[in-house]
This record gives structure tokens, sequence and C-alpha cells, in this order.
DNA sequence: CGATACGATCTTTTT
DNA sequence: GATCGTATCG
């Protein structure tokens, strides 16, 4: 909702004047008191590149805001010729509300500070038939793209279950992070999809969006790097406006974003960007670190200022994420200093970070919840504790516990409002009305609600658009003339485009936008079919549907809600505000911070997550860990780590072994309670040893997997059970199995048992023909 | 064409 | 365990 401004490179004198707010703060050091003269000094006066190391929680934000401040404050450039770039819609309003409350009035010319797509979209609006689009062309989200895939799959008679849609979809989004059109990909890379044919899918997919008049994400930033490649004169007038650019989470580029900014930077060469290598945990999706590590010498006579003074946490928060980030090679050289000035950081009696190891997930749960019970009896809120989660299936433990217990929680994340079929069904109504070219839109909704169109009839629909290379929507009259469809599908095709057609007379006769979304949502059958539906979730869609109305009045016009929704796509109603705990994932986590932060879930294969490991090994691992070090920074005074020694993932029991996260942990820094009689720190592992009876004296536990061991009883610790119940036991290992063995969990009849060094030992037992592990033996280094 | 049954799959997420 | 997509049947 900002581009107001018609004309951004200009401002009356008397805008001028009244635009001009005082320098703020003063000298600006009010505003940026963690720095020290010569940082201050660097950040606001530097002229030319400059790379702003900013680790955790010294204030990187503030850098930019008061940055971008002091330049327009001191007249170096109207705010029109700044260029502020971050990788997140909120990121962006938070940076304009800061800018706008320093610079006052002044602020409100900040026309060009977004995210990457949304500036790139402001630009190809521009200049689109460079490319060959129009200038209304439709950004396409994750979904449309992979249904394009499917398209294309089809089409080239490949086997979808080995080649699937998404995997294409990824291929050609990896291809455009890296700045690669079809043409610039290396040629082996041919081989990664259809035999040979992905490069040939990726022209087709290309050539399918310029018919569509659309473009994805990637492209935005693809086309706009052609177009300033190609006219070197429009790359000029962009180097002539932007006379400073300012880039947030460096690290998080990727090289089309890269080559991008390299290309506008040209001009002024005033290119200040601010990053912390060790926080870089989107490498999954294209983000290079070495975009930070390699800023010197691409931008040669590049300042660089580190920033190393943490204002934020206790030095046993400080000294735990330090101890872990360590571990990783190949980072720019960071130390989290404590603030010496700091109240928080000097604390003596500040607890330390605790590491805790549960039999269970529900026993983390419960402990979880009942910590921040005693944390709000002690006078603390709710909303100062968050739950960080590596995955979005653990959440559902503590969301269970919450409700149990009545503890006020908010998910952060999750299916996205807009991702939300129903939202989308609705929206393809309005993007069909807008732009009858829009087969997507077409196909989604043609036969939803049911109208007995089905894949057959749409299959002789899409056969003529293809060899006609008209839009669906255009050629269904004239298919419909003949007699090639008939029956029920006729009927529902002939309704279908006749209330399309009405519709979009209404919009162009004036009908409110809300008011016509209403009337599509009613008329359509699209109500009649969700209240006709009794399951639990349609109430729900239904009120969504309510939300998305509500939210589209919000626009003057239908075509300006559109536009918000491809590139927003978040209803920021917020709801913030509210006293309650929060659940989200440890990425979602990135640039917040509270006073308590609970990280669960610290087991091999769940975080470090295993595919992770095993699709990008040390450098998959190096990603973990720089995600460890984000949990744990998040947090102000208190941090507790969990693992557990049973874990249920997809429904099934499994025994997991302590994250390795957990050795890297700097001892003097941490309290470790184990109620497994395991910590996985070596100094306070409650061992013991001896033989399976001495199991039962230990605990209350009293499952069949229980049992099952106590029918052991007797043999050594670490020998394989003997056959019982019918179940074959198998083993495979080698000696040192029966002596010092030291069992540390057992509940479900999945124990772990840990003998001398070197061996490993599974127990497995194939009952159904599927194998199942109940009990693994294995050595902790 | 639409409803049902079975089976493969299952991170992280923004735009 | 839950969901999605495909294969099959009515």
């Amino acid at each position: 909702m900002f581009l107001m401004s018609s004309n951004p490179n200009r401002l009356s004198i008397s805008q001028m004047a009244s635009a001009r707010p005082p320098v703020p703060t003063g000298d600006g050091a009010a505003y940026l008191n963690g720095l020290n003269p010569e940082q201050r000094d660097a950040v606001l006066h530097t002229e030319g590149p400059l790379l702003v190391l900013a680790g955790a929680g010294t204030g990187k934000t503030r850098v930019l805001t008061s940055r971008l401040a002091h330049i327009v404050a001191t007249r170096l450039a109207y705010p029109s010729q700044t260029l502020t770039v971050t990788f997140t819609n909120k990121a962006a309003r938070e940076m304009r509300e800061r800018a706008q409350a320093l610079l006052g009035d002044a602020g409100e010319g900040l026309r060009w500070l977004g995210t990457f797509h949304s500036i790139s979209a402001q630009i190809l609006r521009k200049h689109a038939e460079l490319v060959g689009l129009k200038s209304s062309f439709t950004i396409l989200d994750t979904d449309d793209q992979i249904r394009l895939c499917k398209q294309i799959v089809q089409a080239e008679n490949l086997d979808p279950k080995r080649w699937t849609p998404r995997y294409l979809a990824g291929l050609i989004d990896g291809w455009k992070n890296r700045a690669l059109t079809p043409s610039k990909v290396p040629p082996e890379e041919a081989e990664l999809f259809g035999n040979g044919k992905a490069i040939k899918c990726y022209e087709i997919y290309q050539a399918r969006l310029r018919v569509l008049n659309a473009c994805d994400f990637g492209d935005l930033l693809i086309h706009n790097i052609t177009i300033f490649q190609e006219s070197p004169d429009i790359l000029r007038e962009y180097h002539d406006r932007f006379r400073y650019i300012l880039v947030d989470e460096y690290q998080d580029t990727n090289v089309a974003q890269y080559l991008w900014l390299r290309l506008l930077a040209q001009g002024s060469k005033n290119l200040c960007c601010v990053g912390d290598d060790d926080q870089s945990i989107y490498g999954w999706r294209g983000a290079e670190v070495d975009n930070i590590l390699r800023f010197e010498k691409d931008f040669p006579g590049a300042k660089v200022v580190r920033l190393e003074r943490n204002y934020r946490s206790t030095r046993h928060i400080l000294a735990a994420a330090s101890s872990v980030i360590a571990h990783n090679k190949g980072r720019l050289g960071k130390t989290l200093y404590v603030g010496n000035d700091s109240a928080v950081n000097e604390d003596t009696d500040a607890p330390k970070v605790k590491v805790r190891g549960l039999w269970d997930g529900e026993a983390e749960s419960r402990l979880i919840a009942d910590d921040i019970e005693s944390w709000v009896r002690g006078g603390g809120r709710h909303d100062g504790c968050a739950v960080l989660v590596r995955a979005s299936w653990q959440m559902r433990a503590f969301e269970e516990r919450f409700i149990l217990l009545g503890i006020p929680y908010r998910v952060i994340g999750g299916p996205r409002f807009f991702e939300r079929a129903e939202i989308r069904d609705a929206m393809a109504y309005l993007r069909l009305i807008r732009s009858p070219d829009d087969d997507l839109a077409f196909e989604r909704v043609v036969n939803e609600p049911k109208r007995g169109v089905g894949d057959t009839s749409l299959a002789k629909l899409q056969s003529y658009a293809r060899q006609d290379g008209r839009s669906l929507f255009t050629l269904t009259p004239m298919v419909l003339q003949t007699d090639e469809i008939k029956g029920g599908a006729k009927r529902g095709l002939t309704t279908f485009i006749d209330q399309i057609n009405l519709w979009r007379g209404k919009l162009a006769g004036g009908m409110p936008h809300t008011e016509l979304a209403e009337m599509i949502l009613e008329e359509s059958g699209y109500t009649d079919m969700l209240q006709k539906d009794r399951s639990p979730q349609a109430q729900t869609r239904l009120d969504n549907l309510k939300e998305l109305v509500r939210a589209m009045g919000e626009f003057d016009t239908l075509a300006g809600f559109l536009e918000h929704v491809e590139l927003v796509m978040d209803a920021s109603a917020g709801g913030n505000g509210e006293d309650q705990v929060q659940i989200l994932t440890l990425h979602a986590a990135k640039g917040l911070e509270w006073p308590v932060v609970f990280l669960p879930g610290w087991e091999e294969e769940v975080f470090p997550s295993r595919r992770s490991l095993d699709e990008s090994g040390l450098k998959g691992l190096e990603e973990e860990r720089r995600l460890a070090y984000v949990g744990i920074t998040r947090a102000r005074e208190r941090c507790y780590i969990s693992f557990v020694a049973n874990r249920q993932i997809y429904g099934r029991w499994q025994a997991v072994m302590p994250s390795r996260f957990i050795d890297e942990l700097p001892p003097e820094h941490v309290d470790a309670v184990s109620e497994t009689g395991y910590s996985g720190l070596p100094a306070s592992a409650d061992a013991f040893s001896g033989t399976i009876e001495d199991l039962g004296e230990r605990s209350d536990y009293q499952s069949p997997g229980w049992k099952r061991l106590k029918e052991n009883a007797g043999r050594p610790t670490g020998a394989p059970p003997r056959d019982a119940a019918g179940l074959t036991a198998t083993a495979s290992g080698t000696s040192g199995f029966t002596t010092g063995a030291r069992v540390f969990h057992d509940k479900f009849g999945y124990g772990r048992v840990a003998f001398s060094e070197g061996n490993k030992l599974t127990v497995d037992f194939d009952k159904t023909g599927r194998k199942k592990v109940i009990a693994t033996f294995v050595t902790k280094a």
C-alpha cells in the first residue's frame, strides 16, 4: 500500500521545506547507542559499498533505519532516491514504520522501500513489453506453478509418479534462483527431469507463461535483470534514480537477487548491506551465504563494519549460542560480546541455559506447559514465552497440552490464509472476471462447485485451445456451438460462461467489488455447497470466505485487491497484542525475541533434520546449526532446551538420540537434568549398568514393551531379548554388549543401551513382514 | 462423471 | 496418523 506519489523524483519546494525533519535524535547517536563512534560514523557517512556484519541482537534494523533516515534528513537524497530492500513484507512494514517515526512527513516519500519482489514487480510493470508481457500481467503463486508443471508433464507423456510436477516446479525455481534462463541452464542438467527433458520442460513452461500473460515470483527478478542487461538506457535511468541502496538480511540473497542488486548498484556504488552469515537459514530455497562471504571481492573498496556487541541476552545464552556456532567452518568469524554496559548481560544471577531429557514428547509438552504456568504465576506474561520447533508437526503436542490446561497460545505460520482452497477458489472467480485469459483460474473453478464438467470435457476444451492459441474462456462458447460436448457438461459450461459474463458486466456497471464477491459466492452455488457439507471444516471455510470479503473492503478496486494478494499474500489483520504463548518454527522466529524461549525436540534426525543431512551433507548440517544459533539467540532471559528418548513421528514410535548440538553446548553455562538417566552430557549422565532386572526398580512404567524386556530379566543388559510372543529377534552387531552397558531409556520396549566404544547393535523384530526397530543399542562415543 | 478405496508420502517458507 | 493423488468401480 505504498506507491502513492505518482512522480517519485520530484518534490516541490514547499514539499521539501515541510518534508525536512530534524536530523534524527540530535547527532544520531542515541538511536545507535550500541555502536562505538567509528562504527556509527561508518554507518551514517560511508559513501560507496558498505557491509555491516551484525550478529544476533546487535541492532541490525537500527543500523539500516538510522542510515536511511540520516541520508534523507541531511538531504543527501530525496526519499524517492533511496532504494531499501527486504525479504518479507513484515520486515518492510517495520522498516517503513521506524523510518517514518524518525523522519516524520519526509518518510512518506519512501516509495522504493519494499521486498525484492514488490519492487521488481513495480519496475517490471513499467517495461513489461520488453520481455513479451503486457503490463497487466498476473503473478502466479506456487500452486499455479505446480498445476502448470503438471500439464507439461502430461503433455510430454511422462510418468507423473517418477517425474512429479512438484519436482519440476522445484527445478525451475532453483534455476530462477540462480538467474538461469532456459538457454543458460548447463546442458547436462537436462538429465534432471524426464529423461533429458528438463530444459525442454522449462522452455515450455516459460512459453506457457507468456501466453497466459503471467510470471512467477522468480520471473519478476529474472525479467528485471534481462531488461537491465538489454536496455542500458533503462538501467541508466534507475542508476540516476537510486542514489543510495540499502539491503536487509543480505545473507539470504540468491544469485538472481545478487545480480539485480549489482546491476543497480553500478550507478551510485552506494550499496549498504546488512546481514549475518551465522543466520543464513534459507539455503534450501536458493540463498547463497557466499554472497555475503564474497562481498569485499564483489564490491572493491567496500568498508566492513562488524557489530558484535549484543544487548539482548544473558551471558549464558550468548555463551551457549557462540559455543554451538563455533563448530561451523567457513564463517566470517564474529564473536558475540556481552555488552559492557548492559545490565541484562551482566546479571550474575541469571539462570544458566537448561537442558532437559525426558521420556517422550508428552512429558516434554507437560513440562514446558508447567514452566509457562509458573512463569506466569511469578508475574510473567504468556506472550513473553515462545516455543520454537524445527518442523510444524511438532507443534501439535504443545497445542493439545495448552488447550487442556487453558493456556492461551497462538500458532504463527501454518497454512496461510490465501493458500486455503476456498480462498483460492474465490480468488480464481475474481481473477477470471478480471482477465478472461487466465486459464489456470478457469480450470480451477469451472467445476467447483460441481457443474458436471469433468476431465473429459476439460481435456477437449484444452486441446482446442492449444490448437487455436486462444484462452479457454474465449474458446468455450465456440465449442459449445458445435456438438462436441453434450448433456450435463454442456449445460454446466453454458451456465458457467453466462454467469462469468454477467458478473463481469456487473463489475463494469459499477457494482462494488465486495458486493460482487458475495454475489458470486451465492450464485455460483459455492456457499450452498459448503452449507450442505456438515464436516467441521465447512464452517471454518465459510468464515474464511466472510473474512475474505471483509479484507476486500479495505481496497478501493478489485484490481488493487488482486495485486495486493498476489504479492503480499498475507492477511495482515494481525490479531497481535493478545497475551498468548507463541508456537512457531525456528525459521519463522528469525528477527524476533522473547524473555523465555523453549527449544524442544533436540534429537538427532529431528534437529538436525535427517533430510537436511541426507540431501545436503555437511552443508546441511551447518545450516541446521545456524538454526540452533538463531533459536538460542531469540531468548533474552531464559532458554530451555529439551530432548526425549522416544518420539512419535508420523504416528510411529521411534527411539531417538539426543542431538549432537547438545554436546556442543558449553557445560559451564548449562544446567542439565535428565529424567531418562541420560543427558547427552557426559558429566551429568546418570548411567548405570547391570542386568535388565535393574530396570524394574528404576521406573514406574509398565507398558507392553516394558514387560517384554522384563521377560528377559536376568540376561545381561544389551543382550538381544530372547524370542518372545512369537516374534523373531535378529541381532546384528559386534561384541562388547554384555558388560559395562548402560540402559538409558525404555518405556515402550524401544530401549537403548550404551556399551563400550565403537560398537553398534540393532535388534529388529519381524512379525508382519515389516521390519520394526524394537531396540537399538548404540555406543555413545 | 463422481464417489470410494487404497497407497505413497510426509522439512523448513517468502514472494 | 493424516492427507493427498491415483486407480477403480458404480
